[in-house]
RNA sequence: GCGCCUGUAGCUCAGGGGAUAGAGCAUCGGACUUCUAAUCCGAGUGUCGCAGGUUCGAUUCCUGCCAGGCGCGCCA
């Protein structure tokens, strides 16, 4: 029985230790304006149906107090009172003094609350506490979610969009998982398809120029460089393919190639930092008739027609604009069709929601998977697509030409080779994914006071420097329950302690919102406030009790850097 | 024609219905005998594309328009 309880008791502290300090005090505040609106009504002076909702938000400045409420303002209509003077009784029925520094009434009628330190020293316990799970949430326990990202065919280079598309999707995935979420990736490659064909007859085409065999490159053939250097590999390797019979042939070369160039493709997503839980192939789709069972589904549920040769699927039935082919006239299947037989299994797989990031040329292709997943008797926002926008590189301040067609194109390998990952990640995380996004190549390899990214990294490594330093003057740094934190006082203290506080409500919305550009933000303001710290304060050399309390405060900053570079993918070095 | 994205400081962009709209860069001026100056501090700049609507309150939400980018295949 008292072990029970005390598992009861565990369960329930932990989810409350789960619950980000700053909420904690916002659901405190709101309990105390809830009690002074029930004195106030009591007494008279205040008449109102029903409490509403109570909204706590922190103010952007910072004379405005910790925290503050606009209760006054939504009320104001209901208690027929202007506003400033319902705030005004409102306060003064509000009755934890103790808790409470100072409140005030603002402006057109906000209730602002002055909180004092001691929370804020409560979230540097936290932040020790809970070391790299800080920031964490249960906000999306139990939800399987998986995540498709990237997805290039397997017949060429991956170019920039694609790799950010990887970082993107590689980020969120962490993000989602910080916030609770059982989360999968998925990479689906796309082997079967039309394209495959192309890019095996032109492989073939460079083999057979590599054997000295006059050979004529197919006209829609691609023109890359890579597909030569592969035929040479081919030819070094396997030179008899020139025996085989034509048919043969072209096949043995479309799987080889593929597997070169997936292979290719995890080699290079590695070297971003992106792993995928599993590579999905179209080709086993076809293996176990998927198509045919997923087709045999629509059609059971009324969904499938056949016209001009070809077998439709309504998908205007749900709203798309036009009818889609699945089987063509000529007796193939389109892409739709194995893509809708994927997501099919994925379903089928137990996800209960499904995120794909696809580019900007893709968006027009929404409908009709949406119109597939609920033909299939899900609801539409089962699936959800996020699409990224265009990504232009500029060089020097110009924009750097691509150009497909002539084979000329920079891919994500040339961009790590260029800026490295770190900076890569960086640029393609600090915008929002749908916006356009200019990379400025020139500034992304520049390892100067410019580089957003070199200037968290310095902040990271300034503070394991400190750390390091304090080991060798052998500074017993005292335990967190121990040191005097009340002595942290100075403005840019309390600055930063509040960012470091900002953070479990900055990964869950970055997880709502599926908005990791949130996270490389926030990264940028701590860094900046620890860098400000670190020139208005000094650690080593104070006295003891302002030493002890801000080595555990920097300790602290760096716990947070730590987790928040994790979560962009970027290394956190300790020296610079 | 239909659809998606974008429009905020000279440039690149933040900004979850709140109070005086922010940051970096660029420009100018300061701070290293002191834990890494890849840093910090100070200085000014806005018809938030335009017009309506909802609201006590709109850069934020809705509608229409304007401008730019990109899509609209029995390709993938």
């Amino acid at each position: 029985m008292s072990n029970l309880r005390h598992l009861l008791h565990s369960w329930i502290s932990g989810r409350v230790n789960l619950m980000s300090l700053v909420t904690k005090q916002k659901e405190k505040l709101a309990e105390l304006i809830k009690e002074a609106l029930i004195n106030a009504k009591s007494s008279g002076e205040l008449s109102f149906e029903e409490i509403p909702e109570i909204e706590l938000e922190i103010p952007r400045e910072k004379q405005h107090g910790d925290f503050a409420s606009n209760i006054a303002l939504t009320m104001a209509r209901f208690v027929k009172k202007p506003p400033r003077v319902a705030a005004e009784i409102i306060v003064s029925h509000i009755n934890d003094r103790e808790f409470l520094e100072k409140v005030e009434v603002a402006g057109p009628g906000f209730i602002n609350f002055y909180l004092g330190n001691n929370w804020l020293y409560d979230v540097l316990k936290t932040i020790q506490n809970q070391g790299n799970q800080y920031g964490n949430s249960d906000l999306f326990r139990g939800k399987k979610l998986l995540l498709e990202f990237v997805s290039a065919n397997p017949v060429g280079p991956m170019n920039v969009v694609n790799a950010r598309a990887a970082a993107i999707g590689d980020t969120l995935a962490r993000i989602f998982k910080a916030a609770g979420y059982d989360v999968a990736t998925e990479y689906y490659v796309n082997d079967a398809g039309n394209q495959t064909n192309v890019f095996a007859r032109s492989l073939e085409a460079r083999y057979l120029q590599v054997a000295g065999i006059d050979c004529e490159f197919p006209e829609d053939g691609y023109p890359g460089e890579y597909v030569t250097e592969l035929a040479e590999v081919l030819w070094n390797e396997n030179p008899g393919l020139l025996n085989l019979p034509e048919e043969e042939r072209l096949e043995v070369i479309r799987q080889w190639g593929i597997d070169q160039m997936v292979e290719m493709q995890r080699a290079d997503l590695a070297q971003f930092g992106v792993e995928f839980d599993r590579w999905f192939s179209e080709q086993s789709l076809h293996k176990e008739q998927a198509l045919e069972k997923v087709m045999a589904l629509l059609d059971e549920r009324g969904f499938i027609f056949q016209a001009e040769d070809a077998t439709w699927f309504k998908s205007t039935e749900f709203g798309d604009d036009k009818d889609r082919v699945l089987v063509k006239s000529d007796g193939s299947y389109t892409y739709v069709t194995a893509d809708i037989a994927y997501h099919y299994d994925k379903l089928k797989r137990g996800f209960t929601k499904l995120l794909d990031i696809w580019g900007p040329d893709h968006h027009g292709y929404i409908a009709r998977m949406k119109a597939a997943i609920q033909a299939l008797g899900y609801s539409e926002d089962t699936l959800e697509v996020l699409i990224l926008q265009y990504v232009s590189l500029l060089r020097d301040g110009q924009q750097v030409k691509m150009s497909k067609r002539a084979g000329e194109f920079v891919t994500m390998q040339d961009l790590l080779d260029e800026v490295g990952k770190d900076a890569a990640r960086y640029f393609f995380l600090m915008r929002s994914p749908e916006s356009h996004l200019d990379f400025d190549l020139t500034l992304a390899s520049e390892q100067t006071n410019e580089n957003p990214v070199f200037y968290i990294q310095y902040a990271y490594a300034r503070i394991c420097s400190i750390l390091r330093q304090a080991q060798e003057m052998e500074v017993e740094i005292v335990n967190i329950d121990q040191a005097p934190l009340h002595v942290l006082t100075e403005d840019i203290e309390i600055d930063l302690m509040k960012k470091l506080a900002d953070l479990p409500d900055e990964i869950r919305i970055a997880a709502e919102n599926r908005e990791p550009h949130r996270i490389a933000r926030y990264a940028l303001d701590l860094a900046s406030l620890f860098h400000s710290f670190y020139n208005h304060c000094r650690v080593l050399g104070e006295e003891e009790p302002i030493k002890q309390s801000r080595l555990n405060l920097i300790k602290s900053v760096q716990v947070v850097l730590s987790k928040v570079l994790d979560l962009l993918g970027i290394d956190a070095p300790e020296r610079m």
